[in-house]
DNA sequence: TATTGTTATACTCTATAACTATA
DNA sequence: TATAGTTATAGAGTATAACAATA
């Protein structure tokens, strides 16, 4: 099996009386990380926290979360879609769904307008400033992206997105007859703190145009 | 969903009278991911959740998540190791380490010890107990891990840790002087609902030897 | 009866502040 | 003053149950 994992050079151990920042950089050297090393799953987890870290970062600048950019994506490339279809495209169960676009509409990011032929439902579309930012967001993600495979270069950029897409084809088949969610991103953020006694719209209880 | 995960092969389309389960699945492959399907973040975060998925079913058995299993493998490598120097190897604060480390020490598997030369620090160890089920969770280990890479073969296994490691070898040297910590896997679970009321022991309040 | 959107709620994971004991 | 471990708590993220409106 693969040999990833190169030994930390350095020497670890005996001596421990350096300073400051030096510590947890010693620590995560010194340490032996045996098969978590050549563990999938740890270096996935690891490698997605790092790269969230960038993205959120980056757009930090428009107050945005993975999760809200994926939605914002989802809509601009597919309008009308209703909720249940954007939100099971992500992964995403849809009683946490409706928070999470309560904040893009709110924002006046993202409209919902009356779904025809079935009044369950909402229809999903952009507003004018919701599609201006989407084509902002393009911009910082590009941005983002390059700096995430600045040490894998274009190349293993494409490798990575062939494997990952290999694996992902893989587990997606399950999804359960009710609820088929299960959550990708990060939900919402925006959820002020006492929401407690005001109401929305929607259908379900409110709207009922 | 442990192995294989047939596609669903199914042709999706127009007709939006079909039943059941199929909804889910069409909803799914009907949506333009867009910019998503070439987003590494977004692909990686998918990638970690099918396999983590998988993960926490396997170790169910045991009883054990995917953070505990990194600490016993941590501690069996490297045992006597500080609570400090594990949890910032494992990118977990220190603070959510505590009882992380307390669920695996109230099953027996791990000792905090008296750490030689300084009395507020714990050299942890592995305890008998611990030991033996280390050998099992190997075991586990390599059957998750052969599942997970059924799509991508050992080539691409190997191709894929050492592109994440490299990855992962970049956004590390942050590390803040003070807290270093960030969290990779996930902690405990044992921490019963109604602790309130009851005290442990280790330093910082108690033990004090 | 089944589905869509919704609310309420609980549990897991992660983050920050502050305290005790020790260095 | 700084560090190791701890506690309490707040905040995201994710999960389940149940309800109204509609199909």
């Amino acid at each position: 099996m693969a040999e990833a994992v190169r030994k930390s050079s350095r020497k670890r151990g005996e001596d421990s009386h350096h300073s400051d920042a030096e510590a947890a950089a010693d620590d995560r050297s010194a340490v032996d990380l045996g098969i978590l090393g050549e563990s999938v799953g740890f270096l996935l987890k690891r490698a997605q926290m790092a790269v969230f870290a960038d993205f959120i970062e980056t757009f930090a600048a428009v107050d945005l979360r993975p999760a809200q950019f994926s939605v914002l994506v989802i809509i601009g490339r597919n309008p009308g879609l209703k909720q249940s279809q954007v939100s099971t495209a992500l992964n995403i169960k849809r009683t946490n769904f409706v928070p999470l676009l309560d904040s893009l509409e709110e924002r006046g990011l993202v409209a919902r307008k009356l779904a025809v032929g079935d009044r369950r439902s909402h229809a999903l579309h952009l507003t004018a400033k919701g599609s201006t930012l989407l084509a902002e967001l393009h911009r910082l993600w590009a941005d983002h992206e390059r700096r995430i495979c600045e040490q894998i270069g274009m190349d293993g950029r494409d490798q990575l997105l062939s494997l990952l897409g290999r694996m992902n084809a893989a587990g997606n088949a399950s999804a359960s007859p009710d609820d088929a969610d299960e959550a990708d991103a990060a939900p919402a953020k925006a959820r002020a703190k006492g929401q407690a006694g005001g109401q929305a719209k929607g259908p379900g209880r409110r709207k009922s145009g």
